[in-house]
DNA sequence: GTAGTTGCAAATTGTTTGCAAGCCT
DNA sequence: AGGCTTGCAAACAATTTGCAACTAC
């Protein structure tokens, strides 16, 4: 599981999961719904197995938590994040009033902060011109050691 | 494996894998020299499988590259990058006359390019004096369609 | 000599699929 | 009703560990 900092952009409107799913030309059963409301609720990528975590009271099982999850990759309504710790996450696509943003991880509790500006934007369409490459996209992460971690007997400390 | 262009910062001088062990308090095995080399010679992350591939032949088992490139992390000598496949890769820390820099890879081919600018480092520096956080790292890559793949019957195309 | 390191193989964990039963439209 | 979706369990793949033999210092 991952500690959050709800940042700027946490939103206390829930998106309508019924009407989103059947607007994307999908099946809206009991489980996809508990999903779509996770992932639009969550300010940070989650792994399967958090999903899943979440999920199972609900009697949602793992495996259609990975198929729903691939599936809406497919359509690209989900994106895909190769994390620091090694682990795959999905975050849901910037929707209307969200921009998309980068993470601030601290490698000793793992907590997870959203950074909302981007300064990688400009740089990629420079690139973009001097290399010819077409649809470019990027993703950073920045990983250090939080404040609370710095003092010694931290009690947030965790597992690598 | 990866496609490599070769960026700027190729080098012709190995180090001097021996010395640089012995110098960071590792004892210098023969598998251990060889996964020295191969990761100073590369100019992009490397898979455990990757460095498996190339070493095996000196007769290094799987289980001393997972768990030599472990204390090579443990030791900060090695850095942890999560590529945008999902795959976890390896690369060497920055070393004199080497900065560190990130890739430009096309989602067609899956050639890599090094980028030698960085501009996240004045911005990492001011998160850091923001938030708090030490040790600040980061990693980030960007990921788009190359020239070539651009074009029709583009002859680099590679599986997903 | 001795502590650290290795290869091998097994254990553990994570990902993906097949199929009969159930649910949405 | 009919096809899409699900839960369950098994298959498959990747990562990690135990241990006796070996090697660097």
């Amino acid at each position: 599981m991952v500690q959050v900092i709800m940042g700027k952009h946490a939103h206390s409107h829930a998106i309508d999961a019924t009407a989103w799913l059947r607007q994307n030309g999908l099946r809206a059963t009991h489980g996809r719904i508990a999903i779509v409301q996770l992932l639009d609720n969550s300010s940070v990528p989650l792994t399967l197995a958090d999903i899943h975590e979440k999920v199972r009271a609900e009697g949602c099982d793992f495996a259609t938590v990975f198929r729903f999850i691939s599936i809406l990759e497919e359509k690209e309504l989900v994106q895909r994040v190769a994390w620091i710790d090694g682990t795959t996450r999905h975050e849901i696509r910037a929707r209307d009033g969200h921009h998309h943003h980068h993470y601030l991880i601290c490698r000793t509790c793992h907590k997870v902060e959203p950074i909302d500006e981007c300064v990688v934007e400009r740089f990629e369409s420079q690139i973009a011109k001097e290399r010819g490459y077409a649809g470019l996209s990027h993703s950073l992460q920045l990983s250090g050691v939080c404040p609370a971690c710095q003092k010694p007997a931290a009690k947030t400390r965790k597992k690598p």
